[in-house]
DNA sequence: CCATCTGAAAGTGTCGACAATCCCGTTGAC
DNA sequence: GTCAACGGGATTGTCGACACTTTCAGATGG
């Protein structure tokens, strides 16, 4: 099995074109082993375990480790290995505040840049997550949420931006529990969408941005809520106040 | 001279501790050779040349241009080497209003955050830019100015975003001229530095974020503004006007 | 019974060599 | 004279092997 996997990766219909460099090829492939949580959070990543799963040598194996701890994904200890990184509560909250600050540059610029055509097509993503919303159709509402968020970044017109956003939501699977990672009640969510999209249509960048950036401040504040409680109820039932606030300044 | 650099700086005082794997030696050199202009944007990486540089064999080398491509630093086209990026106006653009958002946050939680103690700091060094910007003294302005921003990001208690902004500012270095980059005249520089002082100090949360993100949307224009003036003396004197406009809406 | 030492196994760090690819000046044909 | 085929040289891509470090189990001594 291991022997054709990458003879098949190289010419793979998915990225087609210029796949190069099995280190790259490589990359992408470990990438989706951590995401999909084959190796889990925490866990050593085994060089020649992995090229014998793949059948190179380590050498790209290497080459591939690095970029993905340049991306944050993995963090490596000098002769012990690298380890998958793991997010704590305080580090997920870090990444939703840069998150938010930059989805807030996403809303502004969308204001700024959206044509007609753009913001047909969130009404048209709207309508479609609020009809699976009130169908309590889980299955398809997640996939819709995840295409509209890369709308947005990619119709503002800041390929950078896009580019760190994704890689930042990327690093959030790396939490524990990434299953809350994408929880967050389906109305509320989409109450907020509602708003980011009628302030894009206005034109109005402050409001677009406030309106991108408390969606997800919210969903932070959804998520820590959701491990606060968890904590508590493995806690004795004494005074365990986690920490500090949580709201970054409600405006 | 090559032969013992490596053995120097794998024990060299700078990090002492932990320098640990070849490959993260190289990366920093890599990038400071990058960084000084040794290697300039748009040069390819030749990897035996390095190696020979700094006598290791070309794996680590290798290693070490992987991570910098994560980072944004070089891009790599297969079979062909990889190339120290060059950042077109456009790009530039696209990083300082990044930057912008970043430091909107750190600004907010700066509000949000900062001790007295923070305050004070930040007051000493508005006193010792503004010495150094009435005496003209740019040798001394300029560091001073890199510290002051460099303390914001590490007072705001989030070292994720600390991380990202550096690493933004870095990638300007990569446009044309960047000398550029570090201009903005100094007085007006540092009344803006007041302002996000002020901010701070009263605690006041939407306006830190918004004096800190105006900060590097004004530099950004006063960059574009010198840009285009430069376009526009080289073009024919006519109807040049280069493209959009560029103040991402001042509130 | 616990602490310490020791050595083998596992795994990372690095190297030199070979294969594949691309670049470029040259040759040949039309 | 221009264009296309064609090598030689340089450079990247990949591999297998060796050196060094860490880890862990078992032996040894208190």
């Amino acid at each position: 099995m291991p022997f054709t996997l990458i003879a098949m990766l190289r010419t793979a219909p998915s990225d087609s074109f210029r796949t190069g460099s099995l280190a790259s090829v490589l990359e992408t492939e470990i990438e989706r082993l951590i995401l999909a949580g084959t190796i889990q959070p925490g866990e050593r990543i085994n060089e020649n375990q992995l090229a014998a799963r793949f059948g190179t040598s380590r050498g790209p194996i290497r080459e591939a480790i690095r970029a993905l701890e340049g991306a944050g994904m993995v963090e490596a200890i000098p002769n012990r290995g690298v380890f998958v990184r793991t997010l704590s509560v305080g580090e997920v909250r870090e990444v939703y505040d840069v998150r938010a600050a930059l989805f807030g540059l996403a809303g502004r610029l969308m204001a700024d840049r959206a044509t007609s055509g753009d913001v047909e097509t969130l009404d048209d993503f709207i309508a479609r997550m609020e009809a699976a919303a009130s169908a309590l159709d889980f299955e398809s509402y997640y996939p819709l949420n995840l295409a509209f968020h890369a709308f947005i970044l990619d119709a503002c017109g800041n390929a950078t931006l896009a580019a760190e956003y994704k890689a930042f939501v990327k690093r959030l699977t790396l939490f524990r529990a990434r299953s809350l990672v994408q929880g967050g009640g389906l109305g509320v969510s989409n109450r907020e969408h509602r708003e980011m999209v009628e302030a894009v249509r206005a034109r109005d960048a402050q409001w677009a941005h406030d309106a991108h950036w408390r969606h997800v401040i919210n969903a932070k504040n959804r998520l820590l809520a959701v491990v606060r409680a968890e904590e508590a109820a493995v806690e004795v039932p004494s005074a365990g106040g986690t920490h500090g606030d949580d709201q970054t300044s409600g405006r």
